[in-house]
DNA sequence: GGGCTGATTTGCT
DNA sequence: GCAAATCAGCCCG
């Protein structure tokens, strides 16, 4: 087990990362968004918040992208992905899963980063309880919580209620993450993107070297 | 630890 | 009608 505290919530939410952040390419900011931590607040149920430092991310970089849901074009379920930087791309794949991505590039350009994993800081037995995993409280490491896209959705409680709203708050955030819960420094590996079938030789993968919370080496 | 398979819904062709 | 930015459970070793 690691030794990380658990997080307060006024404390996490003190450095908010602009929208301007999202402005970036999108390999740029999916390279970035490793060691930052997202938060998520439910509507009128702050006791349920959650939060995870960001350990693993994709880029879908365009319509260009054979793998980039924008592939096919603008439709209504990737609309999201063609607006504005900074607002949050939530969709619902394989019958049961929920996927969150950060939208990146100009207005009209569909692009985005998709989180693939993070480490749990704030709201673990929130999660646990999520994941339905609450019975086996001691049996299943804390990894498994959120070590992949679907998985990290379920124990924040992330579904289509997301779609569309800002990173900046008042209900999802991504935030530099405290002093006081900061990885150690690491080095970021480079990879092919896993579950496509199509433009799987691109290495838009990242994640943090070594970190357990990774979904897969 | 690794490989295979069924679950289960949505959106697009 | 089918493929999908996945997961859990099961088998095997």
């Amino acid at each position: 087990m690691s030794s990380l505290q658990e997080a307060s919530l006024p404390g996490i939410l003190s450095g908010v990362i602009p929208s301007a952040f999202y402005e970036q390419s999108t390999l740029e900011i999916a390279r970035q968004l490793l060691g930052k931590t997202l938060v998520v607040i439910p509507e009128g149920d702050e006791s349920r918040a959650t939060a995870g430092i960001i350990v693993e991310t994709e880029g879908y970089v365009g319509p260009e992208d054979p793998a980039c849901h924008a592939y096919v074009g603008r439709t209504r379920r990737n609309d999201i992905m063609w607006g504005p930087p900074g607002l949050a791309y939530v969709y619902f794949t394989y019958g049961n899963h929920w996927m969150i991505n950060a939208v990146t590039g100009p207005d009209g350009y569909a692009a985005a980063a998709l989180i693939r994993a993070v480490q749990p800081v704030l709201g673990v037995e929130t999660m646990r309880d999520r994941r339905g995993l609450h019975l086996l409280k001691g049996k299943v490491e804390d990894r498994q919580l959120t070590n992949g896209p679907g998985k990290l959705c379920q124990a924040m409680g992330i579904n289509g209620s997301y779609n569309g709203q800002p990173l900046t708050g008042p209900r999802l955030y991504i935030v530099e993450t405290p002093l006081s819960l900061q990885l150690p420094p690491f080095e970021v590996v480079e990879t092919t993107r896993i579950g496509i079938s199509r433009g799987k030789d691109f290495p838009w993968r990242y994640y943090v070297k070594g970190n357990r919370y990774v979904s897969r080496l």
